[in-house]
DNA sequence: CAGTTTTCTGCAATTTCATGCAAAAAAATT
DNA sequence: AATTTTTTTGCATGAAATTGCAGAAAACTG
């Protein structure tokens, strides 16, 4: 059995019970469970699974019950704060989810007048409770792993759309440009940038000169950058170089 | 049962009781007590929990005058309790929002697999916590004052679906029918029910045989009503007539 | 205050994990 | 087809995690 196959193999399981035990699988598929903990190691390593001590649970189940405390949620406020300065009334703006916009959201000022576009649930929770921002959904089917709508309703819907910016999250971004590991997001994630005059990116300073296995788009795409760092950090170099403004 | 299971289980049961014994988990899970306390130690070192001598209590629940409590949080719960059993397997489920579904939704069980519509943001967010259940969002505008979505592209979607079940929370229910008092939101109901093969209405007992300005439907398009009161309450004897399933 | 229950501590048995290494398998190259 | 390079796998080792248990300490009850 080839490792791609088993790879999938052990997904799909994850999928079906939610939850696997290493040592199950290592007799099920017969290979040594170190094999099957190193899968799972990679596995996790991606984002799909949540690996544990014995075993390995779906993403959905993790999100459910374990969710556990915002990572560097110091980080993703001060990135927060940077960000609401951009917005200005009347904007139509797309955003994706993740902890930093919804810090972004709570931090919008109360007589802001804007619409906002979104995809995913929590970031929609949170731009309702605003009094003066228009909230618009965009998509029917909503992933679990990932908490946003996916799927041709959701591209179809950006696409139809005109906005001033699009407010991104993103998981690693390197001189290649922005990548990440989940094809449905990505889809979703490059329509929105297509869909918008000006897009700004959002990530901790960890994530500067990563990549993962998926492409979104080129530096020359992106406008903004913003992390917690100072802009005059020298890690910023080669962005610059390529005309993306550092905040 | 692997530990971060258990102590997701834990948490669940917190969720939902608010408080619990170390020793009533102890024979549940069938672990030694130590192992639980370890458990409760690491739960509440991470502030998911307050600890107390003999177990441990819902943090929400302790630090409860931060959050608004929702109103008479116990008949919902018991009126949610009642609509579970209603709901089975491969089902497509059309429900609205209010507390007593977001209540339903907690409780579902983990091995269900059913098709939950929702315009609702908090309903679809507390579904797609659900590890074997599939939301579709309905709509795209989010109006504030109710928290779901509505107008055209809402109704027009749920025209779309022929669903097995429609699970209403409703504001006011008399011999007439039932009625509300938000135009937008009644367009939605509306549809709603037109969409569902049967129509089972929630409300707590304060608002049975009470009325609003505008109709949504009359009793005999209701199946079924759930309140937290026993069936046989003579509240309901007109609503039987009408050929109305009490639960 | 006496008796019961719960908690804490240290300990031992078991399981799971990480790491380095060498053999095997697969892929790439000549 | 043969050979080199890379990837993958299994195993051994020691480290770390998990769990249950015993006995002392602490908390609770009436």
């Amino acid at each position: 059995m080839l490792k791609t196959e088993r790879q999938a193999y052990i997904l799909r399981q994850i999928d079906l019970h939610n939850r696997i035990l290493s040592s199950d699988l290592s007799t099920e598929i017969n290979v040594s469970e170190d094999t099957i903990r190193r899968d799972l190691n990679e596995l996790a390593d991606m984002d799909k699974i949540i690996k544990v001590h014995g075993g390995a649970l779906s993403k959905s189940f993790h999100s459910s019950f374990l969710k556990s405390d915002v990572y560097k949620a110091d980080s993703k406020r001060l990135i927060a704060q940077k960000v609401v300065p951009l917005i200005r009334n009347n904007m139509f703006i797309l955003t994706t989810g993740g902890t930093t916009i919804i810090e972004m959201a709570r931090l919008l000022p109360s007589d802001l007048n804007a619409t906002f576009f979104t995809g995913s649930i929590p970031a929609a929770h949170e731009y309702a409770q605003h009094p003066n921002i228009e909230v618009i959904f965009l998509g029917d089917k909503i992933s679990k792993s990932s908490q946003i709508a996916v799927g041709g309703e959701a591209i179809s819907k950006i696409g139809g759309i005109k906005a001033d910016l699009c407010i991104m999250g993103i998981n690693a971004i390197d001189e290649t440009g922005v990548t990440d590991n989940d094809w449905e997001v990505i889809q979703v994630k490059k329509a929105m940038i297509q869909a918008a005059e000006k897009t700004v990116v959002l990530s901790i300073a960890e994530k500067v000169n990563t990549h993962q296995k998926l492409m979104i788009c080129g530096l020359d795409e992106i406008d903004t950058m913003i992390t917690e760092l100072d802009p005059s950090n020298p890690l910023f170099e080669s962005y610059k170089k390529h005309g993306i403004t550092i905040l």
